[in-house]
DNA sequence: CTGAAAGCGCTAACAT
DNA sequence: ATGTTAGCGCTTTCAG
């Protein structure tokens, strides 16, 4: 059930078969006709790996995620497979399971087997990026951006969201805050505590002290008893599901958010809105950023030209309850 | 920089340079690390698309799910990812977006692209699944059977699940119990009715009634009306995520889980035990249905027999706070 | 408008 | 032990 016996049956060479599948309108009528019905006749569908061996393409990107459990490259995948399959194209996924260390390989492997690769490698070092982008091209970065190879590159704008996410604090009143950070080598951490440089700068007065906490809801819960003692009244955590982890740690203490403790999330998870109280937190448009990496990814592969500006994705702050005024 | 360059480099032929890529033993040590000295040079890896045509086997596996924002979903593609790299396979996403005649078309085109796909097709009729099945070979379903063709299937025994938090109410004191649906041509829901069939056979006693819901939190939230009405005391809902939407709802109209109510969920989703209150709910070893998939694939793909039996999945209730004994 | 033939990059049988 | 050759299934020049 190969092109050959569809070309046998209708009595036609692998050629024309070949033309006819792909809609070539240089096929007489008849001939067209006697081909399709074979085809249908056998079933015939083109063998894709024969198609992608003699067209140089597979009609299939790739992405790296450091970890599919993650709910942010969840979403980011399923808007990017959602997105390419409206134009004929596949995902193929490579989980880097969060070692930084494969997420090279398995880039290099990614590209070789697709047309493209959407990467998101928050915890690769900036020289590695720098190194591994120009091999990989195709190639959309999620989170990161290269200074060498001008790369399509989609960001998130951090920095500006816990900024924004501080000021409300102060906004409510609290002059004592606590950042309770994620992995030390998260590319989106260090984008938070710049963005709290720039906090402190704009207002000497508030104090703001460093936890170290971590992207989990365990990490979150273990540090209840440091944010507990800290004496902070307004808690930044590094984002949502670390948050759930503290808020959870708290009620167990029997500390009260928002009446003892403000708390902040991040990245607007589908539950965040549901907790108890529901968190304050900063939406990350994450499915709009799948959908944006197709498109920057289509327009390399039609214009064949890498040339795209990087886009920074605002977050957009969330007031629900889990934030208040401070405690008289 | 295809075989041909790392050939005329190595000075060999394109056939010794294939022998030496595979570790084929029989050449000649020196010519060998002039090959591989030659490769490294020139940074050469075999184009898997060439090794796939040649070899007949792309060493990818294909998933077809419905909706990948559905955790489920998400947990068994994260589970047979993971399970198939350890083997170095890769896993193509499809997805059919819950559209039930798009399931048939994915699952065809993946399996022409890959080694064999592994099927969640909760929407698809009997019928279309019989006819279907035996032009994917290999093949592992999900939460399906087949009657025609043998075919290893990993299914839940959501049956028995709600039987067992029925069963739960039942010896908290309720006695009116209401099942709030999941979508009408959802295959697990089916189960999940007949395993309530043979609750009320086991207690003629309780009164049950069925309210039309859904899978979504929106559904679970817009029959709060329907629910607080019903006089039921008990609620069984679909699954999680709608029992969250009808937790949201009831706590909105002041009504009090599990005071007023008792409330299960089903599929212990990763935030099951943080909703406020914890969901009482049955547990299903998702992560291990993605890994056993991978296993059952692996047997086909190697044995090339499909001989294998269904496995039944026992869910394991988790007794939490949404559950309470009946109001006096 | 159609067929013959080359070629995509690789593996493997065959011959030396 | 290595090179030559055929072939995986398809598309696409190139002749005719």
């Amino acid at each position: 059930m190969g092109i050959a016996d569809v070309a046998s049956m209708a009595g036609v060479s692998h050629a024309t078969v070949s033309r006819v599948m792909n809609g070539n309108t240089t096929v007489d009528a008849d001939i067209a006709a006697r081909v399709r019905a074979a085809a249908s006749e056998l079933k015939y569908k083109p063998n894709p790996v024969g198609r992608s061996l003699a067209l140089g393409k597979t009609d299939t990107i790739g992405i790296v995620v450091p970890d599919l459990s993650n709910p942010t490259f969840q979403a980011i995948l399923r808007g990017l497979s959602i997105a390419a399959a409206r134009d004929g194209y596949r995902v193929l996924i490579a989980d880097s399971s969060e070692v930084s260390s494969e997420e090279a390989i398995l880039a290099g492997e990614a590209r070789r087997r697709c047309d493209g690769v959407v990467l998101c490698a928050p915890r690769m070092s900036d020289a590695d990026l720098e190194e591994l982008a120009p091999t990989l091209y195709p190639l959309v970065l999620i989170n990161r951006t290269t200074e060498s190879v001008p790369t399509p590159s989609l960001v998130v704008d951090y920095g500006q969201g816990i900024q924004e996410l501080a000021a409300h604090l102060v906004e409510l009143g609290h002059r004592k805050l606590a950042y309770l950070t994620g992995p030390d080598r998260s590319a989106s951490n260090v984008q938070r505590l710049r963005g709290l440089e720039k906090f402190t700068a704009e207002f000497p007065d508030v104090e703001l002290q460093f936890i170290p906490g971590g992207n989990t809801f365990d990490a979150g819960f273990e540090s209840s008893d440091a944010v507990a003692a800290c004496g902070a009244t307004g808690i930044l955590v590094f984002n949502d599901v670390a948050a759930m982890g503290l808020l959870s740690g708290l009620s167990e203490r029997g500390i009260r958010v928002p009446e003892d403790l403000s708390l902040t999330g991040f990245d607007d998870m589908p539950f965040a809105r549901y907790t108890m109280p529901p968190l304050t937190t900063a939406a990350v448009p994450i499915s709009d950023l799948g959908d944006l990496a197709w498109r920057r990814m289509r327009e390399q592969i039609q214009t064949n030209d890498a040339a795209s500006p990087t886009n920074y994705f605002p977050p957009r702050i969330e007031l629900r309850g889990s934030t208040g005024p401070v405690k008289a």
